[in-house]
DNA sequence: CTGTTACTTCAGAAAATCCTGAAAATTCAG
DNA sequence: CTGAATTTTCAGGATTTTCTGAAGTAACAG
């Protein structure tokens, strides 16, 4: 590995995160390297840099693309398939955030409604299924929600997070001015105190 | 593996997940039979339910413990330890949220503080930095807001959830409103700092 | 064509993770 | 105390994941 050492720390901590991530070191430090850098990079570079094998890198990359992180940029002159990140820092967590999506939360959302259709045969499953009910209630509220914010433009999502839980105080506010005009949110899942 | 077929199905679904979410198949396994049980578990409940060693399941048991995920629940009459999930759903989802960020960002938080204290020795470490920077921005942008959000009761919460974006509507509203006041967001992909 | 450069695929080695059974430790009733 | 019930620990075997080097394919310049 042979990079400054302010990349190179960086670099690292991408690697040993990667597990937590979901991805495996390579993808991690493959993905830091190209974030990092101020210009397009190509496989050598990257072989270069994070010193493994270049089959590894290729591999790495190939799952780089397909989660969208990064894409072909090519170079004039150049023969070689240079990478680069998405250029905008939210564009990137905004596929960061559709892509685990995807890949954590849609496959059990549909297993959770393929198994609330069905009848159940017993007091247990019939328990089952209301606890099955309540995540189910839970994650379309949480995902629908993300899907209506993330259509925003980032100017606006910015200003909705600094407001953080200020916004309530807007809500209070506006409630009060239009009280009797309706237009209630409903509530999925008890909404007991905090569990403890 | 002695379940209902609903029960099962969705527990081995759990097994399945459980490596995507970065935990174990046996792990999920016991989570997912605890979570739909109707009544506290013990360890041969989840010897017998998920068909594993009786030490892979102690270890499993720990494992969730550690996330904060199921709790120890005595029951009268019975030496053995028995254990539930956190009985509220939005208490799980608060759960969840608040462990992965403590294992999947803060470390990374520390490192880019860390890193950014540092002077860059060569353009190439200046611009990498200023990346940071940006990746910085945005994550205490994003886990600022939920900290703050995280406070609220579950009503208001849901009630938040479930406005989705029609909230920037309110927005927009109270801007007209207070125009002039000088209460305008700011900072493309720079932190806190929001005035008000 | 032919040779060079670059990318991809893949079988198996290496490493990491998971799981088991046996043994040790703990708890508690008598 | 003793002994049964229960939980915990852990060495090493099983499984899964990652990584490599070699072979294969593709693109292209001369």
């Amino acid at each position: 590995m042979n990079l400054p050492p302010l990349i190179q720390a960086f670099v690292l901590h991408f690697g040993e995160m990667g597990s937590r991530w979901g991805i495996n070191r390579t993808v991690g430090q493959v993905y830091a390297v190209i974030f990092l850098a101020n210009r397009p990079v190509c496989a050598d570079d990257l072989v270069d840099a994070v010193g493994v094998a270049r089959s590894n890198v290729a591999m790495a990359l190939k799952e780089l693309q397909s989660w969208e992180l990064i894409r072909l940029k090519h170079v004039p002159g150049e023969r070689r398939d240079f990478y680069t990140t998405l250029d905008d820092i939210w564009a990137i967590v905004r596929k960061l955030v559709e892509q685990r999506k995807r890949r954590e939360i849609d496959p059990t959302l549909t297993v959770l409604r393929e198994l609330l259709m069905q009848s159940p045969a017993s007091e247990e499953e019939r328990f089952a299924q209301e606890r099955m009910q309540e995540m189910h209630g839970v994650i379309e509220l949480v995902t629908g929600w993300y899907d209506d914010i993330e259509r925003l433009e980032t100017e606006r999502l910015v200003q909705l997070l600094s407001l953080g839980s200020k916004i309530v105080k807007a809500l209070e506010w506006k409630d009060k001015l239009f009280v009797g005009k309706g237009a209630r949110g409903k509530a999925k899942g008890a909404p007991a105190g905090e569990g403890d």
